[in-house]
DNA sequence: TTGCTCCTCACGTCACGTGAGGTGGC
DNA sequence: TTGCTCCTCACGTCACGTGAGGTGGC
């Protein structure tokens, strides 16, 4: 049993607007069962109803069409679910990511913490195990959370002793255009290269730096306060930043704990 | 005291990119604290870090500019948390409905529910008490949620008995252009029009009716299977759409014991 | 026959991102 | 002086929505 219908009657009977219907058209993501080929009428079967309506909760999701015709075109159940479970772990992710934003505003618009005490401070050279790449903004959290657990594993591997806290640095595209290069490293005696992790000398700076604590969600309040001092004290220079994670995920359990130094570049000797 | 910052510098200040500061300053929402007047450069000040600091948390939880725009401009504390929060309830029912639609798409894969009877039946027109309004679908929920109260409020008040369920009528243009006419109304006895609340005759119509059992969201299912059933046997109509709410909010706690009743237009007289 | 449904462009939306091509400031 | 930072267009993105202007089908 089937039977054919307008684009009206098919959109009445599926919940999706004749516009939207003609666009997936238009893409490829849902073709009519038949084209008129004078009139140009399109004929949609009572077949094809089942897939408008999953199209239809995949994009009630949010889930880009690419994405959705991916999920069409699966060739079996078990490939199709993955994807959509690939889809709403994303959503699980960017929802505990609005939770910490919530939470951040509810910081900012908070009486402001007094803010700590910044230290002028010059860094010796310093020789690491590091990465470096190219990363966006998006991705940083990500990036860091395999990133570390690499360097630590080639410093293992390689016999390398670790001899302070792990840090990261920031090309200045990193902030202004939303991604740049980063370097995680982690300082070493001994070691050597294994892959990507280089044995790399991190170079010295003087640095004015500042103690966040908390959430790395919160960070821009640190650095406000940061470079707001360093410049008006006319110091800042220009230059990678620096991070020093004291205390981060693989330390302390709760975000609240976390420590993490940053550091702004300054001119050297013009301390105060 | 203040300092004085290049739009690069204020970029890593805040950690909002070149490119939005440029257009924040391009639609008026955060204009830098002045422009040198032969180049064009831009220049911030420390003072503005703050703001620019909110209008990054507020983005993040993707408020739209004008909103923004209207929480900076609030003439205090209580105005702007009040739009603050009115944008987090936003967020919130947006977060519900994204729960209901994950459990409707489990559903929708899940092995297909044995769809109910389908049965064929001529309504006599009915006097009612009936608010008509042009209404989006996006809307719909929460005018049906004002719309119903209000009509037994007026029922009551004019002294009106109501003899039935309620219902709702919805022109075709409703489902095929995402928004559209559609009259809410309760059968009764007796009673009066009261400002937008009218007593309205509606008229007879022949019905195909299929029970739907469950939350509103999963209604599209039955009208696939309804329009579907209507189309194969050849008795589709056009006209408005109408649904009977045999249990809904008012009545059952639970969404999953909500009952109601779609009716498909059809030509008279041309049961199976 | 009427008018209702359908058709195809072309352009708008929203908040920026992506270059291109060019100039100013240290 | 070099090159780095900044500037202004103009156009792209994404998934449709909004008309305009016109034709086909019952």
């Amino acid at each position: 049993v089937s039977g054919s219908l307008t684009i009206g009657e098919f959109s009445r009977l599926t919940h999706l607007t004749v516009k939207a219907l003609r666009h997936y058209h238009d893409v490829g993501l849902l073709e009519p069962a038949g084209v008129d080929g004078s009139s140009g009428y399109r004929r949609y079967d009572t077949s094809q109803v089942a897939t408008a309506q999953l199209v239809k909760r995949l994009r009630e999701l949010e889930m880009p069409l690419p994405v959705v015709r991916a999920v069409l075109a699966a060739p079996d159940g078990a490939t199709r679910n993955a994807a959509i479970a690939a889809h709403l772990e994303r959503m699980e992710r960017q929802l505990e990511r609005t939770r910490d934003v919530v939470a951040s505003l509810r910081a900012l618009l908070a009486p402001p913490v007094p803010t700590g005490h910044v230290e002028l401070r010059h860094v010796e050279a310093a020789l690491t195990l590091a990465i470096r790449e190219h990363v966006s903004r998006d991705n940083i959290a990500r990036w860091c959370g395999t990133a570390f657990p690499q360097l630590y594993a080639v410093a293992e591997r390689t016999g390398a002793t670790v001899t302070g806290p792990a840090g990261g640095i920031y090309g200045p595209e990193f902030f202004e255009s939303g991604a740049g290069e980063v370097t995680a490293f982690v300082p070493v005696e001994g070691g050597a290269s294994d892959g990507d992790v280089r044995l790399h000398m991190v170079p010295a700076v003087d640095l004015a730096v500042l103690l966040h604590l908390g959430p790395f969600t919160d960070l821009d309040i640190t650095y406000g306060a940061l470079g707001s001092y360093a410049t008006e004290h006319g110091i800042a220079a220009t230059g990678p930043i620096r991070e020093y994670y004291l205390a981060g995920p693989d330390d302390v359990a709760d975000q609240s704990g976390y420590r993490t130094e940053v550091g702004w570049p300054v001119h050297p000797g013009e301390g105060d």
